[in-house]
DNA sequence: GAGTAATTCTGCACCTGGTATACATTTACT
DNA sequence: AGTAAATGTATACCAGGTGCAGAATTACTC
């Protein structure tokens, strides 16, 4: 930034665009070859940097991928933390989810557009992708206890235990849906099923699973 | 094995021996060390081995650690499938985490012994061990959906849903009673509060989060 | 606008985990 | 004793990632 102003310098925009070329060109590799079979240098050649600096914007490979799903890291305790006034943590959690059913977030699974099934496809088929997303999982667990121990007063175990069940359910039906549309349903046909779904895993959630069975 | 005989030959004697030698090894070194410190070559030479045959062993490094702990990831689908008759999965997995509570099994974070203390302050410091572990987890959310389905008779939706809850509800405790005895608690000490917090958490899991928070 | 200090980028060598190949050794069976 | 199968080894190699010294670029000052 610039002394006067607030306005960022012409460092900062290079950077900026730096690490979107890298970004892109990564994305852009991986999707036609895939994760593996692209290495790190190819992608620091087809961006026009050095590997030194790759590794300067982006701590690994993987992060060339999943920097973009970062921060949802932490969008479960940023929904707690802002629930209206009266809302139950969980409702609120519930609403939000269902909402980004409605409008196709990727992130409950519900989205078809193309790019977004390869990436998903790419994702699931690269073990040290889908470890790193499950690195995500338990930030999101940490982030959500934190929230709401700190909006919901409860007991700091407790407040772990919720969000590991939160956190696992949401990961579940989001899990389920994208499963459902790579093996070839479409957002629009598997939308009214996975609502369903959502609402009886909630249900489950608050009522607990006494009823689970009957033996 | 022998053709008539069903003792273990030679080689496969052997192979133990050297497979022992190898875990034996490594464990020393990286307890001494620290993980990240020691690297499989210097593993390989102490166990007087080439690099080459431990890895036809142990297909990571990670595995030279947590192999022990491989068969914990069907550890709960287990029990539920040899429940006794009339018993609810969830009833029989509370009965035998308390179990595992009273007898300090590791996997509960109740044994204080100093090797196993040891061994969890260097997974827990591990970044690589660490990830390796939540895809234990994973690993046993799944096995226990699959014995859920097989055995409550629940939709294989309400089976993930259920596993993915009571799998993180145990991950949960056993942290928090890892981290206070590497806090310096004794399990003596810690035992009491380990049961009670392991009752209210399958209470939780029984009854659901309605209580969570009143507003 | 020139000069200087601080960033940033680069090329290089290097380390480590993990694999391929080709060959030597050991075990098991006849 | 001799042979086939299984194991082990040495070597070279690949890919991700880091340390370092110096070149290039940007930002600030006069």
């Amino acid at each position: 930034m610039n002394a006067v102003d607030g306005k960022p310098g012409l460092r900062e925009r290079k950077k900026q665009r730096t690490h979107a070329a890298i970004s892109d060109a990564a994305i852009a590799l991986f999707l036609e070859h895939g994760f593996n079979q692209v290495s790190v240098a190819q992608v620091a050649e087809a961006a026009e940097v050095s590997k030194r600096t790759l590794f300067a914007y982006f701590p690994t490979k993987e992060d060339l991928v999943l920097h973009r799903l970062a921060d949802h890291e932490t969008e479960s305790a940023r929904v707690v933390r802002a629930r209206p006034p009266r809302t139950t943590p969980l409702a609120a959690l519930r609403e939000h989810f269902l909402r980004g059913l409605r409008e196709r977030d990727p992130i409950t699974g519900l989205n078809d557009h193309p790019q977004v099934l390869r990436l998903t496809r790419m994702i699931l088929d690269a073990p040290s992708l889908a470890a790193r997303m499950e690195g995500f999982r338990s930030g999101a667990e940490r982030a959500l206890a934190q929230a709401l121990v700190e909006t919901a007063g409860t007991s700091d175990l407790t407040a772990r235990l919720a969000a590991v069940q939160i956190v696992g359910v949401q990961w579940t039906l989001a899990q389920d849906n994208a499963a459902r549309l790579a093996y070839g349903q479409s957002a629009d046909e598997r939308c009214a099923g996975a609502v369903a779904d959502a609402e009886e895993a909630f249900r489950l959630l608050e009522n607990g699973l006494r009823h689970l069975s009957r033996q």
